[in-house]
DNA sequence: ACCGCTCACGTGAACGTTCACGGACGCTCA
DNA sequence: TGAGCGTCCGTGAACGTTCACGTGAGCGGT
């Protein structure tokens, strides 16, 4: 008979590497068309039962799989947004991603996850494959804006823990300004004249900038040696740095920590260096990761609704995506808050 | 003039709603044809650097970005996997994805990632939206082989945490049978013959089965009562179930967590109820969680690479897609090594 | 003048789906 | 008997790219 086939007369190519089946290899298999493949695979209507098993066993037969481009090119509407985080060992960061996947879950979005393992090189490749193969991009970023703008292609990216003068593009962040003056007020009225600070970046972040100015205006001693900054963030890397604080300045007082894991670092040390916490030296960390109530003595820390900072980015890129103004300013970050605990 | 743009005489639709830009639109505003935007865009030779940027900037004014869909139908070879944690503030999974994301990226696949939020309903519809967008999947799953396979519509997956005889899929597991037994000759070495275990799970799981595999080698006492189970597996489930274990065996001596969180949770009830650890109440993990190492007294454990876990994960998936039969038995579950700290 | 080569660019075709139709068939009811 | 309707199924077309060619212009060499 000529032509059974009306579909997908091409010739067969017998290649062993065996290319994926195709709707049409199944429709040929089922004696039925394209669309009726379609129907049964899709579970629509307007298909006898009885063809729709027959298909459907067909497909099975030739572990057929329809592809999600095909399918993507011709119906719109699946999102993909790409997460790229810098270290998921971190406590910190798995909240912040599980508020993003959460807020993108509810608007029907996937997110594609890069851990950058502090790495730029990393996070650049990142952007490289992220902005083929994703809508919209989230993520810890330590390049400017115009390395970032070469590497995205013209995808929306939404930066995380960037303060608006920091960048041109959409931002989220958090009110260093706001911690580190609740955390200095706190230190002060427990009579704490001789601060230190474990920083976790080289220049003058925003927290140490925070720092410095409440250290100014409560009539501290502000000099550079009472700042170390500790290039790894975790636990070891607040001990080693704990233990240049206290080289060089042995009548410290109080320590405010870049983050929780560098502030139970510095305990450690202080500890192992026989001064009690908080008796000898206070100890302030700025995160609230829940094992600071594990710790002992358990840690006062400036807490952070990581998640809520993760939903706000995804806000963000809904913003960006909708050809909205992102949010600036305010509603743009989330402002820490004070949790007194034992170690300050 | 007649037919100037042979490409894309479709009538302009002056929707409002403006559909996004595509490659003929951008070759229309150049003077090009699509190959040439193509080119352009993609950066590959045989064009002249004056057209090139001519096209660049008709694309920056279109706010021109490629479909990955249409890009991704006509060159194959982009694969993306699911993967689907039960609970991204669980320490222990972000390692195992981390595991996951480094071999993955190691193989150039991209990871989408579902926090399934310990939620059985939200595990099935992960699988519902990944078995449309991922070429394969790995994650931690609750429902029986002929559920999933219902939800799976042929997609590949690799099951977390299961041994071969608990299902048919391809799975990378613990070997909870050496880890038990490991910690069970500890804490029998040390001289304790009254043994309680914090389970994680209702049903007679691995863990549940060696511990009393063990407890009866070793001639312990197995009553029911000797374990009690917490639901939640965090810290607040841990110190819950100590307080029934205690109030059910207050002669308890040694206490066998089911992971890390449990057991953390375990030592804080005990030092509340009184009792010093390791001194009155021994305490074992399960997990080598880092935090182990923090709490005080720090926490034995039986340790587990969880990074190698995701990692075997990704293997698996890799030998799925190759057609190859994927590991079973030793190959495809690592040990757990006990880490012997203070708390037992 | 011719050949051959390179450079810059354009043209159909193909990728694998779904959508909007339209047609065939059987049943019911007048 | 024919109109009308519902059920089931098939046919182009479209989605937005890239790939494999093809083409024409320019240039150097003989």
């Amino acid at each position: 008979m000529l032509g059974v086939w009306t579909d997908n007369q091409r010739a067969e190519r017998s290649d062993g590497a065996r290319r994926r089946a195709t709707i049409h290899d199944v429709a040929r298999l089922a004696g039925v068309s394209r669309q009726t493949v379609s129907r049964a695979v899709n579970d629509k209507g307007e298909i006898d039962p009885g063809t729709k098993e027959r298909v459907l066993e067909a497909a099975r037969l030739l572990d057929y799989r329809p592809s999600r481009f095909a399918r993507g090119l011709v119906q719109k509407g699946a999102v993909t947004a790409g997460l790229v985080i810098p270290d998921l060992r971190n406590p910190f960061f798995p909240e912040v991603a599980a508020g993003v996947l959460e807020a993108a879950e509810q608007r029907g979005w996937q997110v594609v996850v890069w851990d950058s393992r502090i790495d730029e090189a990393r996070e650049r490749e990142a952007l490289d494959v992220l902005s083929h193969q994703a809508d919209a991009v989230v993520g810890y970023f330590k390049d400017p804006d115009d390395v970032l703008t070469r590497h995205l292609g013209g995808v929306p990216l939404v930066l995380l823990e960037r303060g608006p003068q920091q960048t041109r593009f959409a931002a989220v962040g958090i009110d260093a300004a706001s911690g580190v003056e609740q955390g200095m007020d706190h230190l002060f009225r427990a009579g704490h004249r001789r601060i230190g600070m474990l920083d976790g970046v080289h220049g003058p972040g925003p927290r140490r900038q925070a720092f410095v100015q409440q250290a100014r205006r409560l009539g501290l001693p502000v000099d550079e040696d009472w700042v170390v900054v500790c290039p790894e963030h975790s636990v070891a890397g607040g001990e080693a740095g704990m233990e240049r604080l206290l080289a060089q300045r042995p009548d410290v007082t109080a320590v405010f920590g870049f983050n929780d894991l560098i502030a139970v670092g510095a305990m450690r040390t202080a500890r192992r260096r026989g001064r009690s916490v908080p008796g000898d030296l206070a100890v302030l960390g700025f995160d609230g990761l829940s094992l600071g109530e594990l710790v002992e003595p358990a840690l006062t820390t400036l807490h952070i609704d990581k998640r809520q900072l993760g939903r706000l980015a995804v806000e963000q890129v809904a913003r960006l995506r909708a050809g909205e103004e992102p949010l600036r300013g305010a509603d743009a970050w989330v402002t820490p808050e004070l949790v007194v605990r034992d170690s300050a």
